[in-house]
DNA sequence: ATTGACCTGTGAGTTACTCAAAGGTTTAAC
DNA sequence: GTTAAACCTTTGAGTAACTCACAGGTCAAT
């Protein structure tokens, strides 16, 4: 099948199929005309890459667990070591993004109550500079 | 001051600071040398940067404000206005995040009993295939 | 024969840095 | 006086995973 096909039935974008090919992930034959033919196989491994992106693999570890497979050997335990970091960094993401979705729902909050403001020497924007990120707890209106 | 002392200052990377003033968002005066002068006013503005950043203001978003602020009108109506998008856009991220950490802690778990394989013609690993992200719930063995 | 829908490869843009190269400047020691 | 360390500069490229655009080749139907 054509690139275009592809997508479709993976519910994917063409483009994306056709990055996946340009970085190596997906090795589809060439017919005489350059066009990519896709066979089953390739679908399967677009499945699994698709499967595994959605797992916090990156794509370069999926090139390894990939080669792995290839070369005949058990990619399991490259799978198991690999999430253990992935895993740990999705954590750490999440509490920031945690943080961050505090920070800003703070700070809409407090900005309800606050009038405009216009430049002058001394302060740019006092919304933003109102608000205090650092752990330094000074009072300054924010809270 | 110099970039270093500055960067020392703010406890902020030498590099960032350069890659403020290469896109333009900070504009340091520069001495017969060369080297950037940056004055407190710049400190100011780099504080600025920071602290609208650590909201989920993008480095775009920053400019927008600045520019706003230098031209003598109010930046706060903008900063109202950007903030919102930035807002949502932070609690997708950060649903899409506890989804995925949720994902991986499942498939670790299950990982704990299930041997390694080896690749076949009809699967490439089964640690991965056997999780099911979508919403079609097929029983797989994952859960 | 020409339209319209498809395909190709390549290059560049996205975010917010980070690193490296190649070279000029300043400071301090010897 | 020179030489070494520690600074500084600009520029280009790399990061992740796409996404979009360009210029052009192919194919099916009218």
């Amino acid at each position: 099948m054509k690139v275009q096909e592809l997508a479709r039935r993976e519910q994917i974008s063409a483009d994306t199929i056709r990055h996946y090919v340009r970085i190596g992930l997906l090795q589809p034959d060439k017919a005489a005309n350059g066009y990519h033919l896709f066979s089953p196989a390739d679908q399967q491994r677009l499945r699994f890459i698709r499967q595994a992106r959605d797992l916090g693999f990156t794509l370069d570890d999926i090139q390894k667990i990939l080669q792995q497979a290839g070369r005949g050997s058990s990619p399991c335990p490259t799978v198991r070591n690999l999430i253990e970091p992935r895993l740990a960094e999705a954590r750490s993401r999440l509490q920031a993004m945690q943080a961050l979705v505090e920070r800003m729902e703070k700070a809409v909050a407090s900005w309800q109550t606050m009038p405009d403001c216009h430049p002058s020497g001394d302060h740019i924007c006092h919304l933003i500079e109102g608000c205090d990120v650092p752990v330094t707890g000074e009072e300054t209106g924010c809270e």
